[in-house]
DNA sequence: GCTATTCTACGGGAGAACCCGTAGACACAG
DNA sequence: CTGTGTCTACGGGTTCTCCCGTAGAATAGC
């Protein structure tokens, strides 16, 4: 499996991009919790674009910028390494954590048990 | 909350000692992947210290090193940072990536499915 | 006692990550 | 035409990460 990783500022930028599908340096840079120099995002991007994380576009004057990897993908390698480095392999017990969580209310552990009876279903 | 994070060697490293509760240099080297000199273990130890996740105590001649960290704090800080980097904030969306999984077998989904129950019946 | 082995402490080098300033291209306003 | 503003390319400085060699202390073996 392609094992796709990012540094925690890459995973900031790449969480923009994902949010609004796309993203000018400006726009990357306004959306940024911390503020950085219009340069320091510039960087990022055209790091995260040699790694082929990211596309870009020219629009206008400026360059657009795609993300080439869906969230999916990296969630699925970003919640493996969790699964086998912290919880030793174990999904369900990384589940078990994920489910303990008092933040989750009612209605969201109702579709999540949907989800769950579907996929058990399937299962045959 | 304390937000845990650790980079790729030192999760390596951290993954051992949750496994075995404890370890020496030594104990770890052996169970580390990857074949680091003796010198290059002690002072991935030696960094986890300073950075307060593992301590020491001395064993005969050598160190045994301890977490201080649960997985479970290291699990929950990895988890909300996915959920809110990758899946956009939304549990229930990485909670399906999780469940489709299609190496999850039978009796697995089933556990899952009954902590699910659990928890939702001490919801109320 | 003497040697070999097994530790830790220390320091440093290579490379990645991170951040930014400057230079130059381009467009637009006046 | 002449600023003024916005954009990318480029390069460099700083810090972190990762790995290891050497030095020296302590122990074990003989």
């Amino acid at each position: 499996m392609s094992d796709i990783s990012f540094t925690p500022r890459e995973l900031d930028v790449m969480s923009i991009l994902w949010k609004h599908g796309s993203g000018t340096v400006s726009e990357v840079r306004d959306a940024l919790e911390e503020e950085l120099a219009y340069t320091s995002v510039l960087s990022a991007l055209q790091v995260l674009e040699e790694k082929g994380h990211v596309r870009h576009e020219p629009e206008g004057r400026a360059y657009r910028y795609f993300p080439t990897v869906a969230p999916e993908a990296a969630g699925d390698s970003a919640l493996a390494r969790i699964r086998d480095a912290i919880y030793q392999g174990s999904a369900e017990w990384m589940f078990a954590q994920l489910v303990a969580d008092r933040k989750l209310d009612r209605s969201e552990l109702e579709r999540m048990r949907r989800l769950l009876d579907e996929r058990l279903e399937e299962e045959g």
